[in-house]
RNA sequence: GGAGACGUGGCUGAGUGGCCGAAAGCAGCCGCCUGCUAAGCGGUUAGGGGGGUAACACUCCCUCGGAGGUUCGAAUCCUCCCGUCUCCGCCA
């Protein structure tokens, strides 16, 4: 959510910031309904006050003095009920098109709408290497190795669902620990939240309302489903107030993550590259807003290392203001290069969410010296499951269908899983 | 699934119609005092939104889980909702 007090006092930068999400007539909408809701603010608490000196009045009075006082207010009270419908609405308006109208960009996001517009800012190698052999694609890996099942996950959930087998699963836990090891190492503190979540977690995250299409509901009990533990992690201090000498605060989720993908028909369809339900760690930081941008860097780091380990050849990419997600306002998509796909792919992201999240979380900091403020947040990916397994498979693979798996992971591997070797 | 209790400031917790944005304690902050530390003494500290200011000051409104209602007036009475906890049952 945007501080609608700073856009009164200076809406330009706001303007040209939103405009470059192709909301520019925002900041005007937002301008006038905030100018609705004061003047009809100002009209009711004129008459309030009004009615308040009256009714201190008539405690003090007495007698027929006191009757003839309340039949004074009473004109007051019906004004003051026949405006309420008034200010209820115009709150509302200003509150749901706040609710709807994202972050603002960062300058230093690209221009443009699409991930043809982000712009590449580093890599860990110069060309993508070239394997020697004709590629094979993960699903098709995956099926000789007898460790990815899509047909029978299909079967059971429908698209988008797969079971892993056999030593893959070691390949998952090992990297899951691998990339939890790295990060509580760089100061994140573990956590396994809940995955269901209330209304509240959404909303402040900014997936509500406006993603709601990609959120699994459930029917019953009106709890959602996160796509990310950055859900929960960031609502572990909804409505708190922290102190300036805790932070920054950072945590480590490992969660299952679940997605409708609505909108995504036919794309990546076949194999786990995007899947309806996978396992993450997603790291999440609440910091001071003067070191956020320090902090997102150092995120960005930190996931460009877990990548290095597997030996993954990447680049990093900084996307465009028009595609960034809701909450966002300045992101970095970590893209492995697939040689099946002879692409690169996103593998992870890290987001700088400034105060958006917190502001509609309520979650602010004490100043040393007494003051309140919102403070900011940023998540990233440590690793995700899926499109990492992906990485590996397609990267470490041997022409008979054998996938080397990265020295890095050995240490949490059985040994026999350190290469895993095709049903014969 | 059945029964009950409760939701008040940063925290604990009092408050059953006007003197209450709210006792007391804790914690925090500012002084004083004391070789240091600890203790002690005095003062002070809720949040949000308008107006106002260069910024303060000042001022008004709202907020005691949420939404309605009764009343001149609600933390306090009524209704509904949400949440939390406890006991019993069931269960990974």
């Amino acid at each position: 959510m945007l501080d609608i007090r700073r856009i009164r006092e200076d809406p330009d930068p706001f303007r040209a910031a939103l405009a470059r999400r192709n909301l520019g007539d925002a900041v005007d909408r937002l301008l006038e309904a905030d100018e609705r809701r004061r003047s009809v603010t100002s009209r009711v608490e004129e008459l309030r006050a009004a009615q308040n000196r009256a009714s201190k009045a008539i405690g003090a009075a007495q007698g027929g003095e006191k009757q003839q006082l309340i039949d004074e207010v009473a004109k007051v009270s019906g004004e003051l009920k026949e405006l309420d419908p008034e200010l209820a609405k115009a709150e509302e308006d200003l509150r749901s098109l706040l609710a709807e109208i994202p972050n603002v960009p960062h300058e230093s996001a690209p221009d443009g709408f699409t991930d043809e517009d982000a712009v590449e800012v580093s890599r860990n190698h110069e060309e993508p290497p070239v394997l020697g052999f004709e590629p094979r694609d993960h699903a098709e890996l995956g099926a000789m190795l007898g460790m990815l099942e899509t047909e029978r996950g299909a079967r059971t959930s429908g698209s988008r669902f797969v079971y892993l087998r056999g030593d893959l699963v070691f390949v998952q836990f090992a990297l899951m620990r691998h990339a939890m090891d790295v990060v509580v190492e760089k100061g994140f503190s573990p956590m396994i939240p809940p995955v269901l979540v209330r209304e509240e977690a959404m909303y402040g995250t900014g997936f509500l309302p406006t993603d709601a299409v990609n959120i699994y509901v459930t029917r019953d009990d009106e709890l959602y489903l996160a796509g990310t533990s950055e859900v929960p992690l960031a609502a572990f201090h909804l409505g708190e107030i922290l102190d300036e000498d805790d932070l920054p605060i950072r945590y480590a989720g490992y969660s299952t993550c679940f997605r409708r993908e609505a909108g995504s028909y036919g794309k990546d369809l076949g194999g786990m590259f995007r899947l309806h339900q996978f396992d993450k760690v997603e790291m999440f930081a609440f910091c001071t807003p003067e070191t956020s941008w320090d902090e997102h860097e150092r995120i960005l780091a930190i996931e460009e290392e877990i990548l290095g380990n597997l030996e993954i050849p990447y680049r990093v990419v900084n996307v465009a203001a028009g595609d960034l997600g809701g909450a966002a306002a300045k992101k970095y998509d970590i893209e492995g290069w697939l040689p099946a796909q002879q692409r690169y792919r996103e593998l992870t992201s890290c987001s700088n969410t400034t105060d958006y999240q917190a502001r509609r979380m309520q979650t602010r900091l004490r100043r040393a010296g007494g003051e309140l403020e919102v403070l900011h947040t940023l998540n990233g990916t440590a690793t995700a499951i899926g499109r990492t397994l992906i990485a590996i498979m397609e990267n470490h693979q041997r022409p008979d269908g054998s996938v080397e798996i990265p020295a890095k992971l050995h240490p949490y591997l059985p040994e026999r899983a350190r290469v895993l070797a095709p049903r014969s």
